[in-house]
DNA sequence: CGAGCGACGTTATACGTAACACGTCATTGA
DNA sequence: TCAATGACGTGTTACGTATAACGTCGCTCG
């Protein structure tokens, strides 16, 4: 609230153009035909761009009984990733007369706050990644129409979900290693508690095992490229048959890969192919650009944000995983180059 | 709003406690010392858990006239940098009780909407990113309490400004290159109309102008990795001199004089040494790791809130800039070798 | 000629909350 | 004994908006 005068209201306007308060919201809510003059509804506009009127949301909001606003759960922007999520899911809302809050799960912020107290706003809806999940405990229930992205089908309370087809990335990503000749895969695995990343372990594991002759190791590693070095070098170091092919969860842990490749002193893709999963641009600022699944962030939170308007209009959100593309550059190659 | 049932009011929770709607306000603000007993207290705070009652946040606000609540507008989310600038003021914020909403400025969400129409939340304050500022043609004089970051001091409109000291972090560059020998600097510019890339080209001219013998190249780019490989290939495969360092306006776009460089068949940093700015995690992905200028985003979020708390509170915000350091890695070296 | 209607507005109300200004009863102090 | 005090609440109001319900006036039509 601006100190000092006070912002003016539509009675302001209304006494301003000497007409009633009903009127200034009839017009300014362009719901006059038939019902005020032209000439008076151009007064009365005249006289709110001249005081500068703004309506008062909270105002609005509260005789509306709704917002037209719904929330973004994200968990802590360290890529780009969720930047575009938004993007997508904040033009979908724009069409159809919505506004999208970003809220970022914050890391570091003490114990998870409840969002919905934290972003002040009133809402109509949510939409919220598996990966920020721990930032929803005080979503109970049917409380707010809720839209999960990534998230078990099964097990989500009932909301509505939307997802990648990870699976069918992991497919593709493990048949063009295996193709390649790969039989021993090291998987660089996220250590996050999250469906989507249970997706990746077990999709490769079964795809693996379906294949006599193959072997699956996995190194567990928190999300950020220093974690990543470590983890994969101990693992690339560990004693027994070095694994010709790294699967990486994530394209940041490929970048870590990359790095504890050059400190033990192996080429890639010569000595060791890599794989990611996102396509940052990270992938390809690599040397060699890095192969992995591209998955389309803003058709993402497209897709998440008509499930929400579905559940809000009381439709059912139609289904389908939203597929993604293996995408195939210098760092995978022929075992032994 | 949720369909079917509607939510439960204050009023329900009274009616369910037998007391008035009066007490139940008391109770739930916490401020009933010494006007309701304990036991009173006790029965209105079970009855609004079994109801799961949620105070309406636009009544509230209508109420009580402010939202504790306040709007960071950034351009769009392509790297991970607003993401710390979000962290660092949402967690000064939720000190003082406040929340953040953060409004990326959407690119390609056809015209420059009005974000506080979009947001739809009602607000105390806004911060900004110059960067952003073509979001913020809405803002008009003093409407709502204002910091813009990394702004032209002058010609702010006489909003606060937070900046980072990104004048000496050229400087520090600038000195470090000279140093090592350099003397022919190619400028891959970033092709933004924002203060803040301004500074970059004013003081690296300034700087090198100063010096005798020096030769000073600019090269306009989009932020974008594939612009910049362009725009660095071109300018570094022009007739003449070749230069024999590269200051890139950011990270990002020393990513794309990398893959540049290996186009021209130029070694890094034999051939040509490269700088950055910003330090994200890319910069450590790079081969040989980036040499560049360490921007502390949480602390710039960080003191962009408390510069907001200060103009809320009628004081005067504290000046001075936000320090900023050199991070020497792999990407610098004498010229020739 | 009077009922009916369209054009042009206005009056009144409700949304859910916070908090001011009162009440009521029992206990206390002089 | 009687006013004063404290403990424990309640009645009422206002925040700014959108809209349902209700006038009023002049004209038309049967």
């Amino acid at each position: 609230m601006a100190r000092g005068s006070t912002r003016p209201t539509s009675r302001d306007v209304a006494q301003a153009a000497g007409v009633s308060q009903a009127a200034v919201s009839l017009v300014l809510g362009d719901k006059w035909r038939g019902r005020v003059s032209e000439t008076t509804a151009e007064r009365v506009r005249q006289a709110a761009r001249e005081l500068d009127y703004r309506p008062n949301l909270a105002a609005r909001n509260l005789r509306l009984g709704h917002t037209r606003t719904v929330l973004l759960v994200v968990p802590a922007l360290t890529t780009e990733f969720f930047g575009g999520v938004y993007t997508g899911a904040a033009r979908v809302a724009a069409q159809h007369g919505f506004g999208v809050v970003l809220y970022p799960s914050p890391a570091g912020i003490g114990p998870a706050r409840d969002p919905f107290a934290s972003a002040q706003a009133a809402l109509d809806g949510v939409i919220a990644s598996s990966m920020a999940a721990d930032a929803l405990t005080d979503i109970r229930g049917d409380q707010l129409p809720l839209v999960m992205l990534d998230s078990n089908p099964e097990g989500s309370l009932g909301a509505a979900t939307v997802n990648l087809d990870i699976a069918d990335g992991v497919r593709q990503v493990t048949d063009h290693l295996l193709s390649l000749g790969h039989r021993h895969i090291l998987h660089l695995a996220a250590d996050i508690a999250s469906w989507t990343f249970e997706v990746r372990a077990r999709e490769l594991a079964t795809r693996l095992s379906a294949l006599p002759g193959t072997l699956l190791r996995t190194a567990h590693t928190p999300i950020s490229i220093e974690d990543a070095v470590t983890a994969a070098e101990t693992a690339l170091s560990a004693p027994g048959p070095r694994p010709t092919a790294l699967v990486c969860d994530d394209d940041k842990l490929a970048a870590g890969a990359y790095k504890a490749a050059r400190r033990l002193g192996l080429r890639i893709p010569e000595d060791l192919s890599v794989t990611g999963l996102d396509d940052l641009a990270l992938a390809q600022a690599l040397d060699p650009e890095l192969t992995t699944v591209r998955l389309d962030a803003e058709l993402f939170g497209e897709r998440g944000m008509h499930a929400l308007l579905a559940v809000l209009e009381g439709r059912t959100p139609e289904g389908g995983d939203i597929p993604v593309e293996l995408v195939v550059r210098g760092s995978t190659a022929p075992p032994g180059g």
